[in-house]
DNA sequence: TATCGTTATATATTTGAAAATATAACGAGC
DNA sequence: GCTCGTTATATTTTCAAATATATAACGATA
């Protein structure tokens, strides 16, 4: 009779099951970890430069994040102003507001997965 | 009244949630896909080399992934023997096979959660 | 004891993704 | 029309991760 996984892996330190979440179009990925925090850090900040400087991206990174983003939404999920006032900036629409509400709610219940499939590993 | 999540991302070509599972210790990965591809051709070549091989790996990699993996086990998942009949090669314990069998359960149910979470984003 | 292809390990090389750098366009306010 | 800091974009540079290369040890079999 072969042992159960949880007499396989051993207990200390503790193993877990982790994982990583995110939202694609053809196989290819546009939204997770990253572009949620990028998207609170415009919110907060006013621009996706002071945004990328905030969480120590680089501004082409971020942009290219945003660009590809809004690409795949009906409409935009940030609007840029270039020039203007104080050189312009960026804000959130209620899509992108909207986007990150549902994705922490989706990263929530992935949590709940994870911290179950966690348990199943301990005796 | 702000739109739902289903009806600001675009329906074609359609958007799934997608992600990945992996077994952690400490925060550091140990198994996941690729370790699993690396099992599984470890037991129909019967050598590390010949199984790093059969998937693109170098032998160096494929080396450690096996080295780590072992390590967060009670007993090894691979048995390595070096020398002997055609040089020596590498054997699954039942502990590997336990192994491969609980990922794929594991997989299983996630793809299941993942499924669910992209029927969610469809009208 | 000679052979084989493997495991085990160190070092050198490649390479590809990320960051850094540079530059132009933007446009409200002064 | 000048200034500001931003958006937008191209090019160069950096650096870490992966691969490639080299070498020794292993041990059953013949």
């Amino acid at each position: 009779m072969a042992k159960s996984i949880k007499y396989i892996l051993k207990k200390d330190p503790e193993i877990k099951v982790g994982g990583k979440l995110w939202l694609e179009s053809e196989g290819e990925r546009f939204f997770g970890p990253g572009p949620l925090e990028l998207l609170e850090k415009i919110e907060d900040t006013g621009s996706i430069s002071n945004a990328a400087k905030a969480m120590n991206m680089s501004y082409k990174k971020a942009w290219e994040l945003i660009n590809h983003l809004n690409s795949q939404a009906v409409s935009p999920v940030v609007v840029p102003q270039a020039g203007g006032e104080k050189g312009g900036g960026s804000i959130l629409t209620p899509e992108g507001l909207e986007l990150i509400k549902y994705y922490k709610a989706l990263r929530k219940r992935f949590k709940t997965f994870l911290e179950n499939e966690s348990e199943r590993l301990k005796k």
